[in-house]
DNA sequence: CACTTGACCTGTCCGC
DNA sequence: TGCGGACAGGTCAAGT
């Protein structure tokens, strides 16, 4: 579920409210949500603090000062629940989801527990999400980490390399392309389609189509979506609180996502919803042309 | 190599 | 109300 946007909020969160705090225990409720041995979490988490709290991409690097790093790729549905050590719920969590922690819950994977009381969930309705234990030394060539491509807040993430890797995948629909990890890290479902319909193209087009305009426009696009989703603290809906205990409120804000069958703030034309490099892909048919017809009438 | 598809899981929603 | 199928924000491995 969490994109760049949601995934820097929870680490502002957790920057607040984990560095510095001794990890005391460590509970594995799911073996392969944190597939560790256990003589080296003890070894190497419990009673280790929490030095800072770092992203890169999607994944959340929490430093540790026993030269390790703990790392959480939330995938599609995990969730970071804060709980303060008298029970009450101090961030994250369902919103529908009364304040007073029930948890762990059926979808627990992991508890952290500080030796300050505090503990820290680690929710994962559909166990994609992982937990992982890297030295800090190999943190850079870690398989989760080395492939990832430049943050798009990043200044390597300039209009030349963009054109580059356009060019590079020059076939593969634009779409595609915004989601691919290794072009450039963070952007996922929701803000790739925002990203599209701000800067006018059509989600479908081959990315060698896109000209140096549209190109630009897209540049310009991307990191205005992804700033503004991060100011709004992510974007929330069934599975998403941000570990400030506040909802994120971006979603409110989407111009095509999961806005098919109404109208485009821009134009005024009805959003679609149709299917695009096999994910759910929302846009406006007039502010998003396909410059060329793709099935040719018979004639 | 570039690109697509299926698999990983659970839950929910929609049509019958 | 129950049941089957499609679908859900992310990545991989394996296929063409």
């Amino acid at each position: 579920m969490p994109e760049g946007p949601e995934v820097e909020t929870i680490r502002r969160g957790l920057a607040e409210y984990v560095t510095g705090q001794h990890i005391a225990g460590v509970d594995v409720l799911f073996a392969r949500s944190f597939a560790a041995d256990r003589e080296l979490v003890e070894r190497v988490v419990v009673g280790a603090a929490v030095s800072s709290v770092h992203r890169r991409g999607k994944v959340l690097i929490l430093e540790l000062d026993s030269g390790w790093v703990l790392l959480i790729h939330l995938k599609m549905t995990g969730q970071i629940i804060l709980v303060k050590a008298d029970g009450g719920r101090l961030a994250g969590g369902h919103p529908n989801e009364s304040m007073a922690a029930d948890l762990p819950d059926r979808s627990t994977r992991v508890v952290l527990s500080f030796a300050s009381g505090k503990k820290l969930y680690f929710n994962d309705q559909r166990k994609f999400g992982w937990m992982r234990l890297v030295p800090k030394s190999e943190l850079a060539e870690d398989l989760s980490i080395r492939n990832l491509g430049p943050e798009v807040l990043g200044t390597d993430f300039s209009l030349e390399y963009l054109r580059g890797q356009l060019k590079r995948r020059a076939g593969s629909p634009i779409k595609a392309v915004l989601l691919d990890q290794t072009v450039m890290a963070g952007v996922g479902n929701i803000y790739a389609d925002e990203s599209l319909h701000l800067s006018r193209i059509h989600p479908a087009r081959r990315a060698g189509s896109v000209s140096p305009a549209e190109s630009a426009r897209l540049h310009l696009a991307i990191r205005d979506i992804i700033t503004a989703g991060i100011e709004h603290g992510g974007t929330s809906f069934s599975h998403y609180v941000d570990s400030l205990g506040g909802k994120g409120d971006y979603l409110d804000q989407t111009r095509v996502f999961r806005r098919e069958g109404t109208a485009c703030g821009v134009c005024g034309s009805t959003i679609i919803k149709t299917r695009v490099a096999g994910r759910g892909t929302h846009y406006c048919p007039k502010c998003q042309p396909l410059p060329k017809v793709r099935k040719t009438p018979a004639t």
